[in-house]
DNA sequence: TATGACTTTGTAATGAGTACAAAGTTAGAA
DNA sequence: TTCTAACTTTGTACTCATTACAAAGTCATA
């Protein structure tokens, strides 16, 4: 699941504190959760992963990964990103910026917020900027 | 379904050319919810909808929401919002603005956007902004 | 090691949305 | 006007993400 070895203690250590910021009890399972999240900057759904962590657990349950995912969520130490209506995905990518899904290879971009102002009467606690249309890859080289 | 009469002229005829824009037939159910979306501006789901028109057309079906609310989409004559995980709502304003969802009333505000920037390499086609946290109603009295 | 609290698991249920085919409606040709 | 083909609506059955819940398992600490 951690693809560059030298990097998997760091981010295991960081998805450990994580959980712990939590208030959590750092369980193996909790961890990897969080690890994969942290690890794949490709916006995972709940069940990419399960399925992903899966061989690795083989007792692990969905319920686990929604339990943590949404603890991690309410303590505000991921992120949940609605750019796809009617699936969740997650993001280990917290500070404000954007999303950008590609219609027709349907990968998800971050890209920085230049500039933008919101009334302040207003009090907010969380934005998502989503936004879809064609990525510069699918520009050049258009799947059918 | 229409509150004050003499707007409801004016809302149907609005709707009825949605409809044909969309390259429709305009039967009475699409006009219906099609002026269903324009008329209120509470960002309703396909849910409220469907029960909304259900009194005046007894035989509507969800389908056919669903179908109509899609066509109108896929054509932008509406907006989809995706402000709340794991139900799209639907808003007849389709100009680029910011939706604020108050997470002690839920009501969804629109607020316009006064500035942003998006780098120039994507295609972007569609943008949504979901904004949460507390609305001034809900920061001057506080609902338990 | 015993106890109680926390955690995980698996199954069943919920609920939004979709697929699909049958029934109904409409526009336009004959 | 009547017929026909295309379009539209309806209702049911299904999918699939997510949630509820209770039983089984694990851990920290006395």
């Amino acid at each position: 699941m951690i693809q560059q070895a030298h990097k998997s203690n760091e981010i295991a250590a960081q998805a450990f504190s994580l959980i712990k910021e939590c208030g959590l009890r750092p369980s193996p399972q909790r961890i990897a959760v969080a690890a994969y999240v942290l690890c794949y900057r490709t916006h995972p759904t709940a069940d990419e992963i399960f399925t992903g962590l899966k061989e690795q657990y083989p007792s692990l349950s969905r319920t686990t990964v929604y339990n943590t995912l949404h603890s991690l969520v309410s303590s505000k130490g991921i992120m949940e990103v609605n750019v796809e209506p009617g699936i969740a995905r997650f993001d280990g990518y917290t500070e404000p910026h954007a999303h950008f899904r590609c219609q027709m290879c349907n990968m998800i971009y971050d890209i920085d917020l230049i500039e933008m102002s919101f009334p302040e009467e207003f009090d907010i606690s969380g934005v998502q900027v989503n936004l879809t249309g064609c990525c510069p890859q699918c520009r050049v080289n258009p799947k059918p």
